[in-house]
RNA sequence: GCCGGAGUGGCGGAAUUGGUAGACGCAAGGGACUUAAAAUCCCUCGGGUUUCGCGCUCGUGCCGGUUCGAGUCCGGCCUUCGGCACCA
C-alpha cells in the first residue's frame, strides 16, 4: 500500500477494471428484486457541467446502495441527441449535425466515465440513430391509426427570419432566441398528439404519485387545469343562431349582463357591424400575449342576445381577453362577480347586477367584483340559495329545460409535434393526391433522415429541399407522392427512452418480458425544469403504450427526485452580451474594455457562459472528492450556488481515511471484523451504520450521511488502540466505514478494501447491519430543565428508570438551590434524556 | 393576482414525532512540527455580560398566540426564489 493517497492513479485503474469486467452490466436476475434507477439523459451539448455531475452522482449513489442491499439494479445512460444546437452548428460552420452530435457524445462519455458512475453501457442509446427513431415513427403510425395523431391548422409562434415554428420556451420577450427578430403568430398545418384524450386519466393519476415531490404533482395538475361548469346557449335576437358559452359559475347566470366573443370566434365577423374595428381588434388579439394583454379592448357588435335564464336582452361584445382556444371561445359576462368582466363593464359602461352576497349582506354599488361565496339575490326562483347549492340546482334546471349542459374543460391542449427543422425524427407520412395523408407502411420503417445535406438556415423545413427524400410512392395506390418534410418535437424521443432501456441494444427494442420485468422506473432523478413537459409527455406515452399492449403499467416513474439546480454568477457586457468569467476580469470586458455588469446567479448553461466543468476538479482532487463534495454541499433537492470553497474539506476527509488505514495496515489485515459488543468505537460504528442507512433511506439526504461518516472517522482517528480487542474494534470500524462510504467514493473504498486484505469487490459485500443494542449509549447526559429552561446537566447511567432520573434531577445541587421555597407542580421525563421540572407560579 | 418552496453563525448546512439550537464541513484566529513553506496535528470560533470559575442573558426573517418547553404548532405580516398567469 502506498503511503500517499493518489486519487488519479487509483481511479484510472478501477475505472478500467470495472469497464473491462462489465461490472455494471445488468443481467436479469430473478432471484433478486429489481430496481430501476434512472437519471434524465443529457442533451450532448459538448461538455458535462457540475449540474450533470450532481444529477449522475445522486443516481450512482442510489444505484450502488441498492445493489449492496441485494437489488438487481438497472442503471442505464444514453443521449437525447436530436435538437437545434446540432443544426445550428451545422449552419454556422458546416459540420454535419450527426458528426457534431457523435463527437460530443464521445467527449461527454469520457467525461462521465471519469466520475466513476456505474452505468450499464450495453444499453446506451442515442435518439438520433435510425434504430431508435424508427420506433418514434412506429408509435406515430399506431397513434395515427387510433386517431391519437392528427393534423390540424393551428396558430403557432413563427419566426419569419428563420422560417420556422418556435416552441414557447424559444420565444424570449416576443423575440426569436436565435436571430432576435420579432415572433409572430401564424396559422400552420401541424401534426398533433391527442394528449387531451388522456386528460382525465393523467389528472386522476396525479393522486397515485406518492413518490413525487408535491410541488411537481401540483404543477402537473395545474397544467392539466380541469374546471367543471356548464355550457349554455344564448340565442341571438331576431336570429336562429345561438352563442354557446362556457362558465364555471352557473350560479351567477342572473347577473350576466353581456356576452363576449373572442375576436377569433367564427360568429364575430358575422355579428360585428364595424368590420374595420373588428379586424383592428383581431390584429391586436393575434399579437398579444399575457404581458401585453389589453383587458378592456373590445367592441359592441350592435347585436343582442337573450339571457336564457331570465329572458333579459344582453348586448353582444367582441372582447380581446376572450381566448378562442379555451372553452367555447365565448363567455357570459358577470361583472359583479368576475374582476375581468367588472373592468370591462366599467370601461364600456355596462350594467352591473349583483346576484351573490357575502356575509354582510349589503348590496351597495360594488367597488370591485365579489368573487367569493354567498347567498343568491336577484335570481328568480333561486334567490336565497347558497351559491354552492345553486350551482347544482341551476345545472339541473338548464339540463331539464334544454338551455345547456354540465361540462368539463381542461387547459391542457393537444401536443403539437411538427417542427420545420432538420435534426429530428422524420414524420412517417406520405401525401398522395388521391389518397391524402397516408402513413408509411411498417415494413418501410424507418424513414431515414438524410445525413448528407447542406443546411442554410433559411427557408422552412430543410428536408423540403431534398428531392430524394421528398419524392416517394403512395403506400396505398403506388402513385408518385411526397413525404411530410417536418420532423418531430424532440420531446417525443424522451417520452419512451426509459422503455427502450429495459432491453439491451442487442435485444429487440420492445421485448415485452424485459419491459414487464424492469418497468416502472423505481427512482427517476432530474432537474425540476422538466416538471411539466417531459414528465407529462412521458406519462401520456406510457398510457398510449399501455393501450398498445407494450407496457403493463400506468405510471412510468414511481419515485421522482428533482435535484436542485447548480447555479453560478453570470457576467454581461453591454455590447458583447454574456461573457466567460475570464473575459470579465477586473470588471472590464476583455473585448471592448467597457465595464461589465454582474448578472444574476443562474443555472449553469452554455449560452450564459457560466458553466463549470468537472475537469479541473477531478484532475486536481480526483472523482471521489468531486463526488463527496457535490453531495456534502447540500441536500440533493436544494439549489446551490457553485463555489469550490470547501472542496478541500472533502479531499482532507479522504486523505485522513487513507492515513488511518495506512498507519494501521498490518493490524487491519490480521484482525477479523467483529463488532457486536464493547467499547465506544464499536458503539459509534453501529450508530453510524444506523445514521447513514437512515439518511439514505428516508430522504436521500446524503450530506448528513457523509457528516456521520466524518464523525466516525474523527473518532477512529483519535482512537489509540493498544490491545487486540482495540484492534478488532478499529478493524470493525474501518470495514464498516468503507462499506458505508463506497457508494459515495467508490474508487478509494474499493482500493482500501483490497488493501486491508479483502478479496472480493466492496460492492459485492452486503450493506452492513447495525445492532440496536450495541448502538445504545451506556451513559447519557441528563438535561434538567426548570420551566423549560436548561438549568443543569448530569452524566448518569442510561439504564436508570424514569423515576430514578426524576429523583436524581430533584436531588441535583443546583436544582435544589433553585427550587428551595417553591412548589414543584409537575416533573416530566422526555425520551429518557431530559427531566423538566414545572414550578407552581 | 393565484399556487408552491425557502428565510438558522462570516459561509454551506445540522437538529426524525414540540424537549440541550448551531452536528459535520469551510473560512478566520492562535499554537505545535519545519531552516522556511506546503502538508499534517492541537486549540478557539453566534452576540452581550462576567470576578474569565462556573454563571447569567439575548438569539433560528418580523409581530402575536398555544405550551412547563417552539427553529419545529397556530394566526397575522415582511423578504425572497420557483411555477402558472386574460383558462371564463
Amino acid at each position: 500500500m502506498e503511503e500517499k493517497y493518489n486519487p488519479i492513479e487509483i481511479e484510472k485503474r478501477w475505472q478500467k477494471h470495472w469497464l473491462d469486467s462489465a461490472a455494471d452490466a445488468t443481467a436479469r436476475d430473478a432471484s433478486k428484486p429489481k430496481f430501476y434507477c434512472l437519471e434524465m439523459f443529457p442533451y450532448p451539448s459538448g461538455k458535462i457541467h457540475m449540474g450533470h455531475i450532481r444529477n449522475y452522482v445522486i443516481g450512482d449513489v442510489i444505484t450502488r446502495y441498492k445493489r449492496m442491499r441485494g437489488f438487481n439494479v438497472l442503471h442505464p445512460m444514453g443521449w437525447d441527441a436530436f435538437g437545434l444546437p446540432a443544426e445550428n452548428a451545422a449552419i454556422l460552420n458546416g459540420t454535419p449535425a450527426s458528426k457534431w452530435t457523435l463527437d460530443n457524445i464521445a467527449y461527454m462519455k469520457r467525461q462521465i466515465a471519469k466520475i466513476g458512475c456505474s452505468y450499464d453501457w450495453e444499453r446506451e442509446l442515442a435518439t438520433c440513430t435510425p434504430q431508435y427513431y424508427k420506433w418514434n415513427q412506429w408509435f406515430f403510425i399506431k397513434m395515427f391509426e387510433r386517431g391519437l395523431a392528427y393534423k390540424k391548422n393551428s396558430s403557432v409562434n413563427w419566426c419569419a427570419q428563420c422560417q420556422t415554428v418556435l416552441a414557447n420556451e424559444q420565444v424570449i420577450e416576443d423575440k426569436c432566441w436565435r436571430c432576435d427578430s420579432t415572433v409572430t403568430k401564424k396559422e400552420l398545418d401541424q401534426w398533433f398528439f391527442r394528449i387531451t384524450a388522456y386528460a382525465e386519466e393523467l389528472l386522476a393519476g396525479c393522486d397515485t404519485l406518492a413518490g413525487w415531490p408535491e410541488h411537481v404533482v401540483s404543477m402537473q395538475k395545474n397544467w392539466i387545469g380541469k374546471s367543471t361548469g356548464a355550457e349554455l346557449d344564448f340565442p341571438i335576437e331576431n336570429s336562429d343562431i345561438k352563442i354557446r358559452i362556457f362558465t364555471t359559475r352557473p350560479d351567477t347566470l342572473f347577473g350576466a349582463t353581456f356576452v363576449c366573443l373572442s375576436p377569433a370566434h367564427p360568429l364575430a365577423p358575422i355579428l360585428a357591424g364595424d368590420k374595420e374595428r373588428l379586424s383592428g381588434i383581431r390584429a391586436q388579439y393575434d399579437k398579444q400575449d399575457a404581458a401585453t394583454a389589453q383587458t378592456t379592448l373590445g367592441m359592441f357588435t350592435g347585436k343582442y342576445a337573450v339571457n336564457p335564464m331570465n329572458g333579459e336582452r344582453v348586448p353582444i361584445f367582441v372582447a380581446a381577453f376572450v381566448l378562442m382556444e379555451y372553452g367555447t371561445g365565448a363567455i357570459m359576462s358577470v361583472p359583479a362577480h368576475d374582476s375581468r368582466d367588472f373592468e370591462f363593464a366599467k370601461a364600456h359602461n355596462l350594467p352591473i347586477i349583483q346576484v351573490i352576497t357575502g356575509e354582510n349582506g349589503a348590496s351597495e354599488p360594488l367597488e370591485e367584483a365579489y368573487e367569493g361565496a354567498g347567498t343568491l339575490i336577484n335570481s328568480g326562483d333561486f334567490t336565497g340559495l347558497h351559491n354552492k347549492e345553486a350551482i347544482l340546482k341551476i345545472n339541473e334546471y338548464i339540463e331539464k329545460n334544454g338551455i345547456g349542459v354540465a361540462a368539463v374543460k381542461y387547459k391542457l391542449r393537444d401536443w403539437g409535434i411538427s417542427r420545420q427543422r432538420y435534426w429530428g425524427t422524420p414524420i412517417p407520412i406520405i401525401y398522395c393526391k388521391e389518397c391524402g395523408a397516408v402513413p408509411v407502411s411498417e415494413g418501410e420503417l424507418p424513414v431515414i433522415l438524410p445525413e448528407d445535406i447542406e443546411l442554410k438556415g433559411v427557408g422552412g423545413s430543410p428536408l423540403a429541399a431534398v428531392d430524394s427524400f421528398v419524392s416517394a410512392k403512395c403506400p396505398r395506390c403506388h402513385r408518385p407522392a411526397t413525404r411530410d418534410t417536418d420532423t418531430m418535437d424532440t420531446f417525443v424521443d424522451s417520452s419512451w427512452y426509459f422503455v427502450r432501456y429495459c432491453s439491451k441494444m442487442t435485444e429487440p427494442a420492445l421485448d415485452k418480458s424485459n419491459i414487464e420485468h424492469f418497468l416502472p422506473v423505481d427512482q427517476y432523478i432530474g432537474g425540476v425544469e422538466h416538471a411539466v413537459l417531459h414528465l407529462l409527455y412521458s406519462r401520456f406515452f406510457t398510457r398510449v403504450l399501455r393501450d398498445l399492449n407494450i407496457v403493463a403499467v400506468d405510471e412510468p416513474f414511481t419515485r421522482l427526485l428533482t435535484q436542485g439546480m447548480v447555479c453560478k454568477e453570470t457576467w454581461k457586457c453591454p455590447e458583447h452580451g454574456w461573457l466567460f468569467p475570464e473575459e470579465a476580469q477586473g470588471g472590464k470586458c476583455s473585448l471592448c474594455k467597457q465595464p461589465v455588469v454582474r448578472g444574476r446567479v443562474e443555472k449553469m448553461s452554455k449560452s450564459k457562459k457560466n458553466v463549470v466543468t468537472p475537469d479541473d476538479l477531478t484532475e486536481r482532487y480526483g472523482a471521489d472528492t468531486a463526488r463527496v463534495f457535490s453531495l456534502f454541499a447540500a441536500p440533493p433537492e436544494k439549489d446551490i450556488d457553485w463555489s469550490d470553497q470547501g472542496v478541500e474539506g472533502s479531499y482532507r476527509f479522504l486523505n485522513r481515511l487513507w492515513t488511518l488505514i495506512y498507519s494501521n495496515i498490518e493490524k487491519l489485515k490480521m484482525h477479523k471484523r467483529t463488532g457486536s459488543s464493547g467499547g465506544p468505537l464499536i458503539r459509534k460504528t453501529h450508530q453510524t451504520i444506523n445514521k447513514v442507512t437512515q439518511s439514505i433511506e428516508r430522504d436521500y439526504h446524503f450530506n448528513t450521511a457523509i457528516a456521520a461518516l466524518m464523525e466516525l472517522l474523527n473518532e477512529a482517528s483519535s482512537f489509540r488502540p493498544s490491545s487486540d480487542e482495540d484492534y478488532a474494534a478499529l478493524c470493525f470500524a474501518v470495514h464498516s466505514m468503507l462499506l458505508l462510504l463506497s457508494p459515495f467514493a467508490p474508487h478509494v473504498c474499493e482500493e482500501l478494501w483490497q488493501a486491508i486484505g479483502e478479496k472480493k469487490s466492496v460492492f459485492h459485500h452486503p450493506w452492513p447491519e447495525w445492532d440496536e443494542e450495541a448502538a445504545k449509549e451506556e451513559e447519557i447526559e441528563l438535561v434538567i430543565q426548570i420551566d423549560g429552561k436548561v438549568r443543569a446537566k448530569e452524566t448518569i447511567s442510561a439504564a436508570l428508570s424514569d423515576n430514578d432520573k426524576k429523583a436524581i434531577a430533584l436531588d441535583n445541587k443546583k436544582i435544589v438551590e433553585l427550587t428551595t421555597g417553591k412548589q414543584v407542580k409537575q416533573v416530566i421525563v422526555v425520551r429518557g434524556k431530559l427531566v423538566s421540572i414545572v414550578l407552581e407560579k
